[in-house]
DNA sequence: ACATAATGCGAGCGATCACTCATGTTGTCG
DNA sequence: CGACAACATGAGTGATCGCTCGCATTATGT
């Protein structure tokens, strides 16, 4: 029986100084997988890097996966709330100004820890946090869906679900691979161009 | 000095027992890769599914990553090469045709060896092989450019490069995701729904 | 003040891993 | 055939890792 580690954290800090030591963790965390990768950051480099022991580490969370799958889901939590806002922000506008406003802030929001987002992106499969990591995915496209079955009326005739799927697979696509690959396309005020571009793209397809 | 391990080739194998080898290591990696995952697959592990033995594997690859880069050069010649055959004989036809073709065959290309391109996406970072596959894509870049040009009187005037960028991210997003990630896009009969809504997607942004 | 619970500590255990090297086997070529 | 190179072997080495456990320190409730 090949057992995947488990992921929870063991159990809740009560005292103001135990809840110090988790934060410390997490950030200590975060900060070894973007200065030294996933391999690199031991549960040992962890918990010296957030100045505390190992075993008060083990006290909280059961492996080195459960650790990363904490930063994982802080992360994710931060981007969704992005998202949300930005989704509420936009429901009464028209769809060209909503997808302009949406692709902008998912490039902003790419730039919140771009580091982070990438180390985070490449060790996700490993941390059994793939299934999670889905869920904020499909929130994404059932919010947008809403928005575009609110708008109906602007569009034309289509599987939504369908749309859905294409519209936030393209702007997450082009947002993430512009800035973390891409950085040339975003130098000074190019941003405004693929601002420009993606929402082109996206407006002509729904229409 | 923190080295990043080696991923060229130890040496070149001459004869025919050798390269029969080389071969078998490279075939056990990627089913390796499949089946287990990176972390497990340590290189005694590799050697024993090959029937090779440690020491022969270590004459010819330096390293557990040089053997997982090969793999990868292989898997990314395989699939360039599909790109490549694409775009050629796709050349002489309208934007239309061309990019359903083009988009029919990047969903063909991810489902050659679903799995393995799935493990290797996730693990390329891992094994320094990020610039040669970013070379691989320009490649692509430059090929869709190269025939954009030469069907600039079907588009409106934009910037190609950009152009390219924004259609291959879109056309490569899409297909990845759904093979890899939404199945239920592609059961039965969907797939051609896909593709008429990933062309539909382009060309209107195109024309 | 005292008892009890909560939290923190870190040396060290067992397992595993990447990798070497001394030695044996097979192919090549005059 | 003989000699030399190419190739194959796998037990063993040192390093590292995740993780535990017995004990010390600090907070809480009475």
């Amino acid at each position: 029986m090949a057992r995947r580690p488990l992921t929870m954290p063991r159990k809740a800090a009560s005292q103001e100084r135990s809840r110090a030591t988790v934060d410390a963790l997490i950030e200590a965390t975060a900060r070894l997988l973007v200065r030294e990768g996933f391999d690199k950051a031991s549960t040992n480099r962890i918990a010296q890097e957030a100045g505390v022991s190992v075993g008060s580490l083990y006290q909280y969370y059961p492996s080195k996966e459960a650790l990363v799958a904490a930063v994982i889901d802080r992360h994710n939590q931060e981007l969704m709330e992005v998202v949300r806002a930005a989704l509420a922000e936009v429901a009464a506008l028209p769809v060209e100004k909503a997808v302009r406003k949406l692709v902008a802030v998912a490039i902003d929001a790419h730039r919140i820890a771009p580091k982070l987002h990438r180390v985070l992106a490449e060790q996700i499969p490993r941390t059994g946090r793939l299934e999670k990591v889905a869920t904020f995915n499909r929130e994404y496209y059932a919010l947008f869906k809403a928005y575009l079955e609110d708008h109906r009326g602007e569009l034309r005739a289509v599987d939504l679900e369908l749309a859905a799927f294409v519209c936030v697979t393209s702007i997450e696509a082009l947002t993430h691979t512009a800035v973390l690959h891409r950085a040339e396309i975003l130098a000074d005020d190019a941003t405004g161009t693929l601002i420009d571009e993606a929402t082109r793209l996206l407006i002509r397809y729904l229409k």
